[in-house]
DNA sequence: GACTGTGAATCTATTCACAGCG
DNA sequence: CGCTGTGAATAGATTCACAGTC
């Protein structure tokens, strides 16, 4: 048991995708709909039935011959298995571009994410209020961390201050860091860090337009059914 | 040939790491360092170097025994590859927080993006300049996209437009979609679709932070070594 | 000696095939 | 039937072990 690619008792592939099961049958309960096959889950999110029913086993989630499994039961057990059921805070560090447009993120409390506090080197940032929250400059990052006992950190730093700011994290007795640098991060093992390079989504879909440039569209622009 | 997991000749998941051996080959021609082994990247990236051999020898480089692979030579393997050595132009779709970001990030250029155009259902965005670009109606989309027959967009519209912009996008030429909003898209075959999921990331972070809390954390909060 | 390159072995994920149940 | 649940088979990714080269 605990194997690397095993996050508690579930494989990671099954945590992946429990995003999108969770925001389908969120959406299956807000309409009132109390059951739903695995064979419909499936074909809402292009996956094999079998792989659904796999995953909900993996997660604990019985279901029912005949008539399928429980919306209201999904979602719960989801929810718990994330901890998406409560809140739990976060601070950000690096108020740039993608610092701003994470704090004007509404979302992030249905996902289990409240961020409680920004950071920011710049100074002329310190005091400026975006998205609700008040930018503080990093000197109190420190101080902050310890009197709120903060579990997680957002980093949206530069690529240099990257490593420097994670270990001050770290140091600071944070648990995890979800990590927006493009940087891998190099912290003693008790953090855990989350990498989210979004260069990756981009290279897959840049090497599958050039692998068909390369081999000839066989289909001209345009011609998209009604 | 042209399994499903093959874009073109590479394996998905070599196409995933080239981004991050790029940014590290980049660095070093930065630096002047003209030669490097398989087990310094490995190393500086967290891989085994029999994986990154492998994932070079998937994209035609060779190295020489004893002094290792050439840099500038897996710079321009890699730019190659991913078509990152000349700029793909993309319209961008949902100017909100995301869309916003996005607009104002200027690192794109080097992963072979460039945007030159946005649009949002907001008429009262229409004129209004975001990271250097001026945001059109959504009516204008159309027409803009057969003038400037830009090949990819970019998806950040709210979840309930998802798939009809998609649709409009299809319709319209496009040839590949990077999908922000979270929705699967229903789409032609021929239109390649990445989805850029956020909370898949979140996701594994928080199953991660729930697992250690239920069997307890051996190391209390902050005793990281300097 | 210090590397690369690669077939074989292992490990992981997905899919198949079918038993079981209401 | 029309579903779920699961052992077995297959496909895919990584790692091992070692041959080859400068």
């Amino acid at each position: 048991m605990a194997y690397g690619y095993m996050i508690g008792s579930i494989p990671i592939t099954t945590v992946q995708r429990l995003p999108s099961y969770l925001r389908v049958a969120r959406e299956m309960r807000r309409q009132g709909r109390e059951v739903v096959s695995s064979n419909r889950l499936g074909e809402l999110l292009g996956l094999e039935a079998v792989q659904v029913r796999k995953d909900f086993g993996f997660i604990g989630i019985t279901g029912l011959p005949k008539s399928g499994y429980q919306v209201e039961e999904l979602v719960l057990a989801m929810e718990h298995c994330l901890c998406w059921n409560r809140v739990r805070d976060a601070v950000l560090v690096g108020v740039g571009h993608l610092g701003t447009a994470l704090l004007g993120y509404r979302g992030f409390s249905a996902h289990g994410l409240g961020i409680c506090a920004a950071f920011d080197i710049d100074p002329a940032l310190a005091g400026k209020v975006v998205g609700g929250i008040t930018v503080s400059p990093m000197d109190d990052l420190e101080p902050a961390l310890r009197r709120l006992e903060v579990p997680m950190a957002i980093l949206t730093v530069a690529p240099e201050a990257a490593q420097e700011v994670a270990l001050r994290l770290a140091r600071a007795g944070i648990e995890g860091i979800w990590n927006f640098t493009g940087c891998p991060l190099n912290l003693p093992p008790q953090v855990i860090v989350q990498d989210q390079d979004i260069a990756i989504g981009l290279a897959v879909l840049s090497a599958k337009l050039s692998a068909r440039d390369r081999q000839g569209a066989a289909i001209p622009r345009g011609d998209v059914p009604d």
